[in-house]
DNA sequence: GGGGCTTTGTGAATCCGTGAACAAGGGCGG
DNA sequence: CCGCCCTTGTTCACGGATTCACAAAGCCCC
């Protein structure tokens, strides 16, 4: 289920609030689905809500950090340090949430040894050794739509099993790695889609 | 319908590659998709694939923009001149999907009149009256969570009609605008759901 | 010009996610 | 200790998306 993220997200702001309960309606508003769905969600894996007065949440955090599997962090991979990577690369947010890039690579050697954040920049043939030392088993790929499937053949040789892939270009790999796809054209099409049937015919 | 732009893309690349013509086999294929779902999908919007044959990759790409709402460029705002809102500004590839960025604001006066790419950096303020004169039905959120909602009243007061939104919280707007979420974070997570039950327990 | 091959378009069966509605269950006030 | 009220957990029905499978239909070669 693609909304358990935004379920944990929530409670990591109500929980922060100092809020002790939340009542499926309320936990629904605030992720912005059904109660109903929510309910649904939650008892798929063993909830344990209250009737008359909703989940605990600190109880409903612990469950969903254990189904998310994040009771540790995970190791990331990052390459490519172009525009897009080193926005990645110094972004914070992700450790918040159980991820932190640990290694970023880049083909281009005017790039390997510059610092993004505390980072520092290592060459592409590394991957193997990096992905092996920090025991990662995801990798995001931030390079040009032309080396994407290359860098994607590097990352699954080295033994990741999970990509997250910016390049857009439909990736082949084995049917064990699980790939995810965020092409923001794709998105950006999507609301000019609905944008043309709106009105047929307005300005950009 | 999300698989739209994908069919877009990989026409592009055919037609870039000199292919005059596709088959629904070799489209899915390059997709990732199943190939009844290709022709049913292209039927939708009254397809004249040829049997035998296959589909015209020229004639496929305009019915494609034309349902897309491609026929003209979209002119998009970028709220928030950070780490991510910089990759985004200075990225060429949406030029060539049909989007163009032509104004970017942020609220930090010490990045007003900043260049980023051939866009300078206007105040906050001004998306009122740039809105206004570029005619944007899009704006792009890449400020903290805390300032989306905010960002997000103001955009849609100024006209905008649909909003990509790269901050990790929910929006309350009205029903006729629409918003895409694109939670980094999620993606993430959702991987790492996977990883966990491939193994219960491994490193990073 | 006709037969065969290839590929489309679509009908039907199926599966999955969604949402409404409701009975079971637990706290809480009396 | 009892009954009321609130919220959960679940059942059910439904609509939409997915996939299979096949008949119609165009092209090419003989
Ligand atoms: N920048 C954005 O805002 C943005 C937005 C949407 C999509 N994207 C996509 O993200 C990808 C990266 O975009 P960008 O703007 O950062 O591009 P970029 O050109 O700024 O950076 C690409 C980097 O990848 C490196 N690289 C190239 N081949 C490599 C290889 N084989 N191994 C390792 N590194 C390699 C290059 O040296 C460069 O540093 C592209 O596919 C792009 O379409 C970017
Ligand atoms: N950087 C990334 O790689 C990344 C990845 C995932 C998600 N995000 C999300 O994208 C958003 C931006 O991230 P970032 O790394 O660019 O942050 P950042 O702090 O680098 O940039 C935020 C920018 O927004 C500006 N800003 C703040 N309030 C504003 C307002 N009310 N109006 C206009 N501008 C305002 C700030 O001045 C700053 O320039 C965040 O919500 C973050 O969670 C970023």
């Amino acid at each position: 289920m693609a909304r358990l993220p935004v379920y944990h997200r929530v409670l990591l702001d109500l929980q922060a609030g100092g809020q002790s309960t939340v009542s499926s309606e309320q936990l629904a508003e605030l992720a912005g689905v059904n109660a109903a769905k929510v309910r649904k969600d939650l008892s798929h894996f063993g909830s344990y809500g209250t009737r008359g007065v909703g989940y605990e949440v600190d109880q409903l955090l612990a469950d969903l950090r254990r189904e998310l599997g994040l009771t540790h962090d995970w190791n990331c991979i990052l390459v490519g340090a172009g525009n897009l990577g080193s926005a990645l690369a110094k972004f914070a947010g992700f450790s918040e949430r159980g991820f932190a890039v640990v290694a970023v690579v880049d083909v281009d050697r005017s790039k390997v040894g510059t610092h993004l954040g505390a980072l520092t920049v290592s060459h592409d043939e590394e991957i193997g050794r990096l992905v092996a030392d920090h025991g990662i088993a995801i990798g995001i790929i931030a390079v040009p739509p032309a080396a994407a499937q290359e860098v994607a053949d590097r990352l699954v040789a080295a033994g990741v099993t999970s990509i997250l892939n910016f390049a857009p270009t439909v990736l082949d790999v084995p049917d064990e790695v699980k790939v995810r796809d965020v092409d923001l054209a794709v998105e950006l099409q999507i609301l000019a889609f609905h944008e043309g049937r709106r009105e047929p015919r307005r300005t950009g």
